[in-house]
DNA sequence: CGGATAAAAGACAGGTTTGTCTTTTTATAA
DNA sequence: TTATAAAAAGACAAACCTGTCTTTTATCCG
């Protein structure tokens, strides 16, 4: 009932980014899994994969790491977790039926029917740039501290 | 973002159990495996969960199996989630952060504080015996079907 | 008591997620 | 061109979740 880890260090890694873009063009994955203390390697697979789905850029070699585009602020935490292979719950069932519909109902149906929607509203609606400014100034901790 | 296969089960063995013991004072494992098409001993072992749980009965032997007291149909959702092991959004951070609060807020902290006291509404006030009474008549196929 | 029945318990295996380490590929600057 | 830097890719393992099979324990009936 909570979110991957993958995702939380997916969208972590995209607001460190984000946030290091304003002042530096370029990030390299061993200050942000130190930052975020957050596991190296399992990171720059995260990151990899953000690379793919196509929300963050990155370079090779000297003077490379990660660096957002024109696309990176406007994701929402909804792209993230398909990028991020998350089962949400809207458009899934929360007890995993395979055909759960209005028609057909698994015994929660009704009683979890509005959350869903609320949930992807707020999957939907939220991206990275809105994050970034509303967590501003004390980002860095907000996204650090575990 | 869904709940595990163990709570499905658990769920759907309980008012399984709950709706024949209107009729029967006990139901095999082996029957409610077959009814909701799922892997026997798995369910056996969820369970036998519930029992040490406290919200179900068991008896060994010749017309033994399983079936409710009195606290079964009074038995929450919030309480199921206790004994399979979910993790919950609710006193958890839906990013896994160990300290996530108001004055320690993950990014997301904000945007889905309302959706955790939401969902924890449901979970606390929906139980067995409500579920029971919703579902009829089409009972057995809500929890039946896959 | 002895046989049968059904849950409980134990052993084991497959898959997925998470985590670590090594090697390869690509880009840069001198 | 060569050394270097950094991501990408590959190999591997630990932990957890799920699933299967076998053995043990408790209970009932004759």
């Amino acid at each position: 009932m909570v979110f991957s880890k993958s995702f939380g260090y997916a969208l972590r890694g995209l607001l460190y980014v984000a946030m290091i873009n304003e002042t530096s063009p370029r990030v390299q994955l061993d200050e942000i899994s130190k930052k975020l203390a957050v596991p190296r390697y399992f990171l720059g697979k995260v990151m990899k994969k953000l690379v793919k789905g196509g929300v963050l850029k990155s370079k090779k070699g000297p003077y490379g790491g990660f660096y957002i585009h024109e696309k990176t602020l406007s994701t929402t935490l909804l792209q993230l977790t398909a990028i991020t292979g998350d089962t949400i719950m809207y458009g899934s069932c929360v007890l995993r039926f395979r055909k759960c519909n209005a028609e057909n109902p698994c015994p929660l149906h009704r009683q979890v029917e509005f959350l869903k929607n609320e949930w992807q509203n707020v999957l939907a609606s939220t991206n990275i740039g809105d994050l970034l400014k509303k967590n501003h100034p004390d980002f860095l901790k907000s996204i650090a501290v575990i």
